[in-house]
DNA sequence: GTCTATAATTAGATAGAC
DNA sequence: GTCTATCTAATTATAGAC
């Protein structure tokens, strides 16, 4: 037997363990999004990444475990996509300018669009009061908060925009731009198609139009 | 035995079965608003009842035609809050001007802060298909749908608003008008108070200036 | 109409063979 | 690491006394 032989096999099973965290991973992500946390089944997860119900407690602590790996999973999605247009200058200083403003609700709701999951896990944690809700908002939503209000209130002492306060724009913006790609079931059943390249590009510009308003 | 001594008992259980009726129904609001139509238990709906869960069953034909009856029971509040403002003419003809729309808008905000189990229960059924989104759509959704667009679209043939395509206005009004109180749990660890009256109101004017711009 | 008791199903998690 | 089999607890719904 050689030192490659010996390497080999536990390094393809290591590669088999990683494949399938990665897949229940993604279901997880599928799953928790359509039904919430306490709708989602841990059987139903494993079955779309194709294994085995107990391989949830096998490769993550518990069912809370695999939620919380699998919001980490879907916010990395999320700044990969929105990485170099946040309104963050050098040392985090917020950069106030309304192109640079423009910009960011342009790749916003590009990212929202793509990612639908993410709010839609987010409404269902968000509206009511538990330990899941803590930890998201600590971890993730607290940081991303500041930076939008902080952005938005240096840009309204400008001038150049209108006098919205920085909490009343930072919900009718969010909600603005995910709500169609949040509720893409219902809106397909209006006859709308929320993923189409013409409606998140004139959701966009109408979204730029309003928070922004003229010149 | 007098006639008023053999109806008073009927009547009085008559009235008994209403309340608990009733009781069920406003605890089901609550229940399935915070935590799905999976993740509410029909104990934990009949114990927010103060009745036993077996209640549940006999008032209702099953935990969905429960659900059915609360979500009917929230859309009438819904209209009675919005009733006199909707923009709405004679003949079910949309009424185009600036100034009824912008009261409908403010009318909304204000409606949505008072109903927040409302646009929780649709934001989380809307997520996936399923027979009870379809039936939400075509009971709820859909005659909504069209008398905003229509009226949105009657108004923007009058060159007096940004030219927004209807179905963008719809998702971008009813998600910057909503998401704050859907997320009101959230918000209030964010330090927002989104039910005060200085939100909603702040709030219903900014929508008001980022929907129909200036003049 | 309302209650207690319980049936039938499904959930998350674990044991142990391979 | 992955599988089958299973445990314990929680779910919706029903039976039957009062």
């Amino acid at each position: 037997m050689t030192t490659s032989d010996a390497l080999a096999a536990p390094r393809r099973r290591q590669a088999r363990a990683d494949s399938t965290r990665l897949a229940l991973l993604d279901a997880a992500v599928q799953e928790f999004a359509a039904h919430g946390f306490d709708g989602a089944s841990t059987r139903a997860i494993a079955a779309r990444a194709a294994t085995h119900q107990p391989q949830i407690n096998y490769h993550f602590e518990s069912k809370e475990a695999l939620w919380r790996a699998a919001v980490d999973h879907l916010f990395s999605k999320l700044d990969a996509l929105l990485g170099e247009v946040m309104p963050q200058g050098p040392d985090d200083r917020p950069v106030a300018s309304r192109e640079v403003f423009a910009a960011t609700i342009r790749a916003f709701v590009r990212a929202v669009a793509r990612l639908p999951e993410l709010n839609r896990i987010m409404v269902q944690e968000a509206t009511a009061d538990s330990p899941r809700l803590a930890w998201i908002v600590e971890r993730h939503t607290r940081p991303r908060f500041a930076l939008l209000t902080g952005a938005w209130r240096t840009l309204r002492e400008t001038g150049s925009v209108p006098g919205i306060d920085e909490t009343v724009l930072y919900y009718s913006m969010v909600g603005a731009a995910s709500l169609a790609y949040v509720n893409a079931a219902e809106a397909r059943l209006l006859g709308v198609d929320p993923i189409s390249d013409a409606f998140v590009e004139a959701h966009g510009e109408a979204l730029v139009t309003m928070i922004l308003g003229p010149d």
